[in-house]
RNA sequence: GGGCGCGUAGCUCAGCGGGAGAGCACUCGCUUCACACGCGAGGGGUCGCUGGUUCGAUCCCAGCCGCGCCCACCA
């Protein structure tokens, strides 16, 4: 094969992947006896495409997985893709509508037959996309939350909880969406500021004089109020408190009521109570056994016991006249502009509705203790490790879980009502009614929260509710990738499900990994345009540069996009391609470590301490210092010093063999970031046993240990003679790398005066501190010595300078 | 409102108690027979501001200014 000097990854990499695919080495077997390592990929949206964030993670979990591999693990890596509710639901409700049809018309069954026809052909396309990443993901295992054997697991695991005595159903305030037409988790509420007006209402008293105001944003809730409350300690309302007041519009009785929620300093201090419609009112409402009056609907619209003319008005539309009437009867006291954040559906942005709604819950506290137990123990652990206290905080706070969604697409409820209204829950359809024998059942038409079914994925992948092999073999897995804010929508609920179901966590650590922003700072999304699909990326600069750059920028932080990062990428690949190209057109050799020069050894050296080095940054999952070190390793360490070294020897067969031996431990610790391109070097090398992709991990070589600082001496005179011309005195080895390093041409452009000075100045400050009674007696002895031995390196430089 | 984090070279970021670093960009010199997607040399920073601790502070502490994220029922 004709090795070119410009490295072009396209269709090299293709070639890889489906050649590792193909020869199956992408498989994780529950036979093989080995140590396991296992990650289970956090399943995409099944209408997803890849982003950068997914690019980012698969680059971290390949990473692990290959370096695990050539460790000697068994190692699987288990893809799927999650069903998303509400996405898939809304995506083929949108091509319904483009046909002018509708969900409703179609029926339950007719819908969700169309949805798996629509995710056969257009769904499900991500793991083709993390192929062409070159992400050794175990394919043949692929799952669906929503295929046979998961919903099995999924009504399993509720119907568990439900006799745990955990799920229950409850007419509670939730947080409606009325885009989506369903209930959305407090976790996918998002909250925004929005400019509104804030109304002051005067509540005529009954039996008395005068009035007490309220100020409310949302006037056409003042049909729904149901009391008035003040702060106990509020000195201005004592008096009211026990008598009534007046709502206006309705003209509804209502008691004035105190309770400790109400904050005296808001407003008038006075707050009107709609348990219907807001949720601190509605545990107000609660606690002082209020009625639950509703008047907007689940369609958004102005419903219930009112008066006629607001019947079918919007919300917006019954503030004006609410606002008007009040205006009319001299009872609104002002408005005012008032900005404050309200809550609104991450999905589809939509403004919240909260409503009372009869909906399944999930309590979760006694789920959570495990939980916490297990990140305060360190069984499991987050990086970095703030995230373990974002975790635990929302753990020890856990609420009830509303799990009901009022969607069609998901896993529906195993929930049966009879007649009277008895509750069946079973794993599979019932004959008949739990408490009354009734057969006449219906099922409960809500299905499952999403993260319902994804809080099961380590182990209902692998065969949970039953007990395979695999499960066996391959739970509790090992880490677990993912982005920050899905650390309370996933992981933690992974965790609590594994506990409770299988006894033991699903994972060790957690990697919570950058979020990369658009260059401009601000978090990458289609409305912007401000994205960047990393698919164009590699195509443009090949998976190699892709995974190398975006490991090379992440950090413990979010960080913005640097093309500059994937391009460093790219000519790494290019430069690991024509250090090869070296060795290579001198003719093949069998690699062998025959190294008979200094050069050679400190090679071997660097190679192993790099080796040592990127462990603990894999180890510490700290990929942007494991990518800069192998840039290091391969231009200056490998290519600049070693191979400009050994260039002169390079016919010798032993030399050769050496540099040979030395390019396989490069290619080696480069491929868990660098698959394709160091797969391909590889095969050209002679004797090859195996794919790279298996190839074992280098075993240290602490022979080579006393060799790390075998090249000052040479490095030292290169760097003098650069900088200021003068050639100074060095013999042996030192002197022949240092002729085989420099080059004629760079004589001339030194300037002696410049480097006189530089090191003269270093002498003074090293003099000076040293000089410093304080610095000698009280720093660290180490720290001195230092100086010293510093102080007496410039010294000898400038002596050899001439000076 | 509570919590967390960040402000270091033109850009993107490391460093986090003893000489201010990397990559890119910039300047200069090299058509060196692996690579000009290269090699060598270089310019560029009061390490956000103000105090404090220390022999010594970019690094620790306090306060301030600016930016971001998460959590939270203030109508």
């Amino acid at each position: 094969m004709e090795l070119e000097p410009l490295y072009k990854p396209h269709g090299v990499e293709e070639r890889w992947q489906q050649t590792w695919e193909s020869e199956g080495l992408y498989r994780a077997d529950a036979a093989d006896p080995r140590e396991t390592y296992v990650i289970a990929v956090p399943p995409p949206n099944v209408t997803g495409a890849l982003h950068m964030g997914h690019a980012l993670n698969g680059s971290i979990q390949d990473a692990l997985i290959r370096l695990h591999r050539m460790q000697g693990f068994n190692t699987l890596w288990q893809p799927g893709y999650d069903h998303a509710g509400i996405s898939t639901q809304a995506v083929v409700e949108r091509e319904l509508r483009e046909q002018g049809t509708s969900r409703f018309e179609l029926g339950r069954e007719k819908f969700v037959e169309r949805v798996w026809e629509w995710l056969h052909e257009y769904g499900g396309i991500i793991m083709g996309q993390f192929r062409r990443l070159g992400c050794s993901l175990d394919y043949e295992r692929e799952r669906f939350t929503m295929d046979d054997g998961y919903v099995r697991a999924v009504m399993r695991f509720f119907v568990h909880l439900y006799e745990r005595g955990w799920m229950y159903r409850d007419n509670r305030i939730i947080n409606w969406c009325s885009d989506c037409r369903t209930s959305i988790s407090d976790l996918e509420v998002e909250y925004i500021d929005v400019d509104d007006a804030l109304t002051y209402a005067r509540y005529p008293l009954l039996n008395g004089e005068g009035s007490v105001t309220i100020a409310t944003v949302r006037p056409a809730t003042i049909l729904a109020d149901v009391a008035i409350a003040v702060n106990p300690d509020d000195g201005r309302y004592t008096h009211l408190i026990g008598k009534e007041a007046l709502v206006p519009v309705v003209e509804r009785r209502v008691p004035i009521i105190a309770d400790e929620r109400v904050d005296p300093s808001f407003g008038t201090g006075a707050l009107k109570v709609t348990p219907g419609h807001d949720p601190t009112d509605f545990e107000i409402g609660r606690d002082h056994d209020l009625p639950e009056l509703t008047v907007i609907g689940f369609d958004g619209r102005m419903t219930g016991d009112i008066p006629p003319e607001y019947e079918g008005l919007t919300e917006d539309e019954a503030d004006e006249l609410v606002v008007h009437w009040l205006r009319d009867h001299d009872q609104l006291e002002k408005r005012e502009s008032y900005r404050h954040a309200v809550g609104h559906c991450e999905r589809s942005g939509t403004r919240i509705q909260p409503l009372v709604s009869l909906q399944w819950w999930c309590d979760m506290k006694e789920l959570a203790a495990p939980a916490i137990e297990a990140i305060e123990s360190g069984r499991v652990t987050f990086h970095p490790q703030v995230q373990n206290r974002v975790a635990l905080d929302w753990l020890k706070a856990i609420r009830p879980w509303n799990v009901s969604r009022q969607l069609w697409w998901g896993h529906q409820l195993p929930i049966w009502y009879c007649p009277d209204g008895h509750v069946t829950c079973s794993e599979t359809e019932p004959d008949a009614c739990a408490e009354c024998g009734s057969p006449e059942l219906t099922r409960d038409p809500d299905v499952l929260d999403t993260w319902f079914s994804s809080a099961l994925w380590p182990f209902a992948t692998l065969g949970w509710p039953d007990e395979t092999p695999d499960l066996r073999r391959f739970y509790p897995g090992d880490v677990n990738s993912t982005a920050r804010e899905i650390i309370f929508l996933w992981e933690a609920r992974m965790v609590m499900a594994g506990l409770e179901l299988i006894d033991d966590i699903p994972f060790h650590d957690v990697i919570i990994h950058s979020t990369i922003l658009a260059a401009d700072g601000r978090r990458m999304s289609k409305s912007l345009r401000n994205g960047i699909d990393p698919l164009d990326l590699i195509d443009e600069q090949g998976a190699d540069a892709t995974r190398y750059g975006l490991l090379r920028m992440s950090s413990t932080q979010d960080v913005r996009f640097s093309a500059q990062s994937i391009e460093e990428g790219r000519r790494l690949a290019n430069k690991l391609w024509n250090a090869s190209r070296l060795l290579l057109l001198g003719g093949e050799t069998e690699p062998a470590l025959r190294p008979s020069s200094l050069e050679e050894r400190w090679i071997l050296a660097r190679i192993d301490a790099t080796r040592a080095e990127l462990e603990r940054d894999l180890d510490a999952f700290d990929f942007a210092h494991a990518a800069e070190r192998l840039y290091h390793l391969t231009f200056d360490d490998f290519c600049d010093w070693y191979l400009e070294s050994i260039k002169p020897r390079l016919t010798e067969p032993d030399v050769r063999a050496t540099a040979f031996a030395a390019l396989e431990r490069l290619l080696k610790l480069l491929h868990p970031i660098m698959p394709h391109v160091t797969e391909e070097i590889w095969s050209h090398l002679p004797s090859r046993e195996s794919r790279l992709i298996v190839a074992p991990w280098p075993r240290s070589a602490a022979e080579f240990a006393g060799d790390l600082n075998a090249l000052e001496d040479a490095q030292t005179a290169a760097r003098i003679y650069r900088r200021s011309g003068v050639r100074i005195n060095v013999s042996g080895d030192a002197k022949r790398i240092f002729e085989a390093v420099v080059r004629p041409a760079e004589n001339g452009q030194g300037d002696v005066g410049a480097e006189q000075a530089r090191l003269s100045k270093e002498i003074q400050r090293s003099e000076k501190m040293l000089a410093n009674e304080k610095f000698v007696a009280n720093a660290a002895p180490d720290v001195v010595e230092g100086e010293r031995q510093k102080l007496a390196q410039y010294k000898a430089e400038l002596d050899a300078l001439g000076n």
